[in-house]
RNA sequence: GGGCAAGUGGCGGAAUUGGUAUACGCGCUGGUCUUAGAAACCAGUGCCGCAAGGCUUAAGAGUUCGAGUCUCUUCUUGCCCA
């Protein structure tokens, strides 16, 4: 067998891809674009896949006419460069870059058709100088707030720590007991648009439903009322919102946040303080609201039940209400809220069941079903929502409060105590205002000279840096020591590719108007409600600011590809151990390498560092060439879905693309000989039937199932190579092949194509429909039990399917001595006979 | 606790709109070639059965001439939110 050395076509092809564009300038566009790595090291499986999607789909569009827009780059700000030049010593720039340098040559081992002319880096001045623009544009448009709230405080790292940061209420570097702590922010006013956020979900038809429905969820739209209760003897109210206004008659508590505008009332009682400090141990995500225990400080304030004459309902304050949803007031409805159930069973408060669950029993726990309305005078016997209809009117005509819609979507908190990040160009006025920095002094750079070793925030330790003056008046200013969130750094890239060298402005508007929207965003299912929700923000945010931009959503179509699984393996002590640490003896036998001791299995999951099951994608390319690693990683599984990785599998892709170079040579050593035209049409038109086949699958994304119809013209095609079939024959087929591989497998198809001296190497093979075989299988059945397959040709009637029948199939006996009382015919399809007692 | 997916051979998975279940690959079995192995090639491979034939898409019911696909109930798994 011919076989191909993939390492130096592969090396030559590259050569190549490096100096071709997708472009065609007489096509339709087509923004093809994967979400950007952060640059950590080296690439992973992941990246991989998610690469290797994007350019079969680039490739395949543009050999389809396509003028494609393919760029790459880096999303190159953010933490774990802070922590790696904590730990050897390198500036985060330096170690910065020095990833990017080794996962740009990993990606280029990859073959990709990416255009490296249009690459951007986050952390490069002359992406963030436009950021920082698009801020200011933001904050001039009212887009942009500060704003008291809570943060998760380290105390030992004296940091705040993002939500993902506070593993089981402890920081996870220093597994300290983390607070709460007051700061003042900088925040993206994203509510601003929230009905149009969750509106315009319902236009994005090329998205998938599930990453719709998340963000629809996050976004919470909700609708209740506000409830305005009088305080008894004070003269004053407590605004109270709820999305249960039916529960009203259930209500035995009030609940305030600790944060409420009354604690001021109590902020220097003992006990207030001390369960303030309560409050502030736990985290600020709502799940951890959840979970902590619920506690409460009893106030001497009642207030008046709206509906019930001189009944009167304690008021607490509670560390599960939040200032910052709603009006930090609620209701305390025991008998159908859970976390309201825990709190009355605590302090001893009235269960008062509303809504009937159908039981005479007493609650043992919150009923939240539905059911008719008890115990609740005027509402008595409806069911729940016209309970709430009913009481929000009346509540509006005794003008005790409103209708209200709620969101649950809160403003984005962008600021962030590091130093690798985008600087906020605000400063601060001796007279206390605080105002942007001019545009003209753009970009305001981040200093070199850094102490990452100091305690706290970076910048603000730095000696120098934040002191300056304000350009328009000269007078003495302090700078804005905090970095932006690096999610905003994501949140335009996808601009800024249209137009990478833009000088002026974040964005040519000419070139951003021919490509935008993204025709097809690839990438994680992990990213489904931040960053796509921030990307839309963004694009709604800059046209606000930009009448011309007149673009309302980004992306067009997304996709989002499944993960690189792979099994674990941990030794008898319980240490994970890397795959080449394991040798497999036989299915059930697996032992280390080192010692032979046996070796523990786990189930395949997502590839991570932190248990050893990863693969790196650098060794498998050396070991079996890009293409194979390419078409391996397709083959497997529906690109949606995880896919477990396999080294029988790529070794199996790596056999194949050996036997697909072993056919092309053959084809193109054959001899001219005695050729069959009849035989030559019928392969002509089978390949064909392929070739359609290919075509739909791959516009389907169903790129397993691309890969098996290969492996079936394959198999097809090499049985004709001894028959009587011309040599130019097989070459036309073969290269059409060559040709549908070639987004897959880019250097061995070129070299294929090259074998062939093919002048058309990138025009996408065009089948005629009557150029293809006319053959179906239809089934017979009788009583709808299928007993024969038979081979017709197409859009043949009942008439003639019948005594083809009659004449040849193994579905006649069925039919002799037998009244057939009815047929179902269904063209191309099936025939059923339905026979006289069976 | 709520929402959304999904469940098909030993494994990954295929099956257009209700119309051939198990494509394709891995693995396995036997054979050819080889000093041997690897590679390559050929044949076989859902289950029961010598065969004819019967059974089979998590379990059970229903609709239909016909259900992996639609409906209901149950079970299991995954993801998201809490």
């Amino acid at each position: 067998m011919e076989r191909v050395n993939f390492q130096a076509i592969e090396k030559k092809w590259q050569k190549v891809f490096s100096n071709q564009k997708l472009l065609n300038k007489s096509g339709n566009k087509f923004y093809c674009l994967e979400m950007f790595p952060y640059p950590s090291g080296k690439i992973h499986m992941g990246h991989v896949r998610n690469y290797t999607i994007g350019d079969v789909i680039a490739r395949y569009k543009f050999m389809k006419g396509f003028n494609v827009l393919h760029p790459m780059g880096w999303d190159s700000f953010g933490l774990p460069a802070e922590n790696a030049s904590k730990s050897n010593n390198l500036h985060p720039k330096v170690w910065t870059n020095k990833n990017i340098e080794t996962m740009k040559s990993q990606l280029k081992m990859l073959g990709l058709s990416i255009d490296w002319d249009l690459e951007i880096s986050t952390c490069d001045k002359d992406y963030y100088k436009h950021q920082q623009e698009i801020f200011i544009d933001f904050y001039n448009q009212g887009l942009v707030s500060r704003k008291e709230t809570y943060v998760n405080w380290d105390p030992v790292e004296k940091t705040v720590l993002a939500n993902e940061q506070v593993i089981n209420g402890r920081g996870w570097r220093s597994n300290a007991v983390v607070e709460r702590k007051k700061l003042s922010q900088w925040f993206f006013n994203i509510t601003k648009f929230s009905d149009d956020l969750l509106k315009d979900l319902d236009n994005l038809e090329g998205w998938p439903e599930k990453v719709k429905l998340m963000q629809k969820n996050w976004i919470g739209k909700s609708f209740g009322c506000e409830i305005n209760f009088n305080i008894k003897n004070k003269g004053q109210k407590i605004k109270v919102f709820t999305t249960r206004p039916d529960t009203i008659f259930g209500a035995s508590f009030i609940a305030l946040s600790a944060d409420h505008p009354l604690s001021e009332n109590f902020k220097n009682l003992k006990e207030y303080k001390e369960f303030k400090k309560e409050c502030n141990k736990s985290g600020t995500t709502e799940e951890a609201l959840a979970n902590a225990d619920k506690i409460g400080y009893k106030t001497n304030l009642e207030v008046e039940h709206p509906f019930i004459k001189n009944k009167t309902i304690p008021v607490y304050f509670a560390n599960f209400v939040l200032m910052d949803y709603g009006t930090g007031a609620v209701f305390g409805c025991p008998g159908h809220d859970q976390r309201d159930f825990d709190f009355a069973k605590k302090y001893k408060l009235e269960i008062i069941k509303v809504v009937s669950d159908g039981k005479e029993s007493e609650l043992t726990e919150a009923y939240t079903g539905t059911g008719s309305m008890i115990n609740s005078d005027f509402i008595n016997g409806l069911n729940i929502e016209k309970a709430k209809n009913k009481v929000i009117e009346e509540i509006e005509r005794l003008s005790l409060g409103q209708r209200k819609t709620l969101f649950r979507l809160k403003d984005w908190g962008i600021s962030r105590q590091r130093y690798w990040g985008c600087p906020i160009p605000m400063i601060y006025l001796e007279n206390g205002k605080v105002v942007p920095v001019d545009k003209s002094e753009l970009p305001i750079e981040l200093p070199e000279d850094i102490d990452l070793k100091s305690q706290g925030n970076p910048l603000d330790a730095h000696p120098k840096w934040k002191y300056t003056v304000e350009k328009s008046t000269g007078k003495k200013a302090v700078r804005e020591t905090d970095t932006l969130d690096t999610f905003v750094d994501s949140s335009w890239y996808f601009l800024r590719f249209c137009s990478p060298n833009h000088k002026l402005s974040p964005f040519d508007q000419k070139e951003v108007k021919y490509w935008m929207p993204v025709d097809q965003y690839i990438g994680g299912i992990e990213h489904a409600i931040l960053h796509l929700l921030y990307s839309r923000f963004f694009t709604k945010g800059i046209n606000v600011c930009n009448k011309d931009f007149n673009i309302s959503e980004p992306f067009k179509n997304l996709f989002t590809q499944g993960m690189v699984c792979h099994e674990s393996y941990k030794d008898e002590k319980g240490n994970w151990l890397y795959p080449n640490e394991i040798e497999k003896i036989d299915n059930n036998n697996i032992v280390k390498k080192l010692d032979k001791s046996k070796v523990l299995v786990g189930p395949p999951e997502s590839m991570s560092k932190s248990k050893k099951n990863t693969i790196d994608p650098e060794t498998m390319i050396n070991q079996y060439g890009a293409d194979a690693v390419r078409w391996f990683i397709l083959s497997d599984s529906p690109p949606e879905k995880d896919v477990q990785w396999s080294d029988s599998g790529v070794d199996s892709a790596n056999k194949f693309l050996q036997k697909i170079w072993n056919l092309n040579y053959l084809i193109s050593q054959k001899k001219e000989g005695v050729s069959d035209d009849k035989i030559n049409k019928k392969v002509t038109l089978e390949i064909n039937n392929f070739v359609i086949k290919i075509d739909d699958s791959i516009n389907n994304f169903r790129f397993n199932v691309t890969i098996a119809n290969f492996y079936q013209v394959y198999n097809s095609l090499k049985n004709y190579l001894n028959l009587k079939v011309s040599k130019q024959t097989l070459t036309d087929c073969i290269i059409k092949i060559m040709k549908q591989m070639l987004p897959f497998t880019p250097h061995l198809a070129n070299e294929c194509l090259e074998l062939f001296n093919c002048q058309t190497v990138n025009s996408w093979p065009k089948i005629d429909k009557n150029n293809i075989l006319d053959v179906i299988n239809l089934a017979v059945q009788i009583n709808g039990k299928t007993r024969d397959i038979i081979k017709v040709k197409s859009n043949l009637v009942e008439k003639e399917i019948n005594k083809i029948i009659l004449r040849n199939s193994k579905a006649k006996k069925y039919l002799e001595s037998k009244k057939v009382v009815k047929t179902i015919f269904v063209k191309n399809k099936i025939i059923n006979y339905i026979t006289q007692g069976q």
